[in-house]
DNA sequence: AAAGAGCGTAGACAAATGTCTACGAATGTT
DNA sequence: AACATTCGTAGACATTTGTCTACGCTCTTT
């Protein structure tokens, strides 16, 4: 299990982990298996761990007035899964995480990950470096969200995220997009004409 | 000029800046006018400089293929502009900034900012505030943007940021949102009569 | 005062997107 | 095998939003 995150943080560190920061990694890293449609975190509750995805796919999103499930996040393998804000304000969340698939996931508190800030400078690297590309590729979503009409939308995601788009069902992805499924069936199907 | 920043700077660190501190900032931020309508950066350039607004209002946006203009972000007193993804990689922008007041402007460059962050505590924390606000800011406003219709969003704009909703020309605040001009003047219409 | 630019509003129409219902294929469950 | 669930597709229709044109107001500039 850990194997994938000490491999994970080579690609922001090269330097080799010792064996200190690996026994540090290894205490603050909680392993934990989660099986389909289970939750990881539910809407009011506080998020008192991030996920490092091993293994698995899953998904955040809110529940509006209406009752309809809107998207706001999917991660798979080596990417990052909680809310932020609830994580390090002690908030209650205003969002549901869960599995779309069977996951092997390693959990993080906020002790840990202050623990592993401090004295691992390789997470601490990580962590800027994903600060910073988070920001941007928030920010490019924004953009794309809008400026642009459902199909250039699908198009920009298609590109950017080719794992992401026959990993996860449609109607998901349509949420995610922030557009109907009945819109993204159709967008698809004008798309495959031409 | 800079007391307005200093006195910024107190929200973020209740401890007095030291003179040294203080020298180090007059140095590193150079005082700017910026006239109504002018330009403080142009798609293609490097923005080599970021603005904190000591006064006036600013903008900045693309322009698509259509040549319609695509409002980002929007700035008044105490607000940094800038575009951060071409600051720091030093890449070519894709965004305008442009006065929409006559702007009382501190410019920091990408050294000046380095230098301050490690020689001066509170500017270092500063940023990193400034990046997790950011970052819960841009969040939220995907997250209205993928889920909300354009009366949900204005209105929410409007609590979020009475300061800027009267500040700025209407037609500026639809393209803000992601709306056009026509349907947000229908939107306030709508609004009023209930 | 005159002319022009910028801005908000309005209405008619077009296009995009959402809603609803139904169906069939694939998959999982019993 | 039988059944329920999930998922994508399709079409008819409603609603929202965009586009275009025109008008009037205000402010600036001349």
């Amino acid at each position: 299990m850990y194997d994938a995150y000490f491999k994970y943080l080579r690609n922001f560190s090269p330097k080799p982990l010792t064996d200190d920061e690996k026994a540090l990694i290894m205490k603050n890293f909680t392993p934990f298996r989660l099986r389909k449609r289970q939750y990881s975190l539910q809407a009011g509750d506080i998020c008192k761990k991030f996920a490092f995805i091993v293994k698995g796919a899953m998904r955040m999103y809110t529940i509006d007035d209406k009752g309809i499930e809107h998207v706001v996040r999917l991660g798979i393998e080596d990417w990052w899964m909680g809310d932020r804000e609830s994580f390090v304000n002690l908030s209650p969340s205003r969002y549901h995480i869960d599995a779309l698939e069977h996951c092997d996931l390693l959990y993080l508190t906020l002790e840990g990950a202050n623990e592993l800030q401090e004295k691992v400078p390789a997470f601490c690297q990580m962590k800027s470096i994903l600060d910073e590309r988070n920001q941007m590729a928030n920010h490019r979503r924004l953009t794309s969200s809008i400026s642009s009409t459902a199909k250039m939308r699908y198009t920009e995601f298609v590109e950017c995220y080719p794992e992401l788009a026959d990993r996860f069902p449609q109607h998901i992805i349509a949420s995610y997009l922030g557009i109907n499924k009945d819109t993204l069936s159709r967008v698809k199907r004008q798309h495959n004409l031409k």
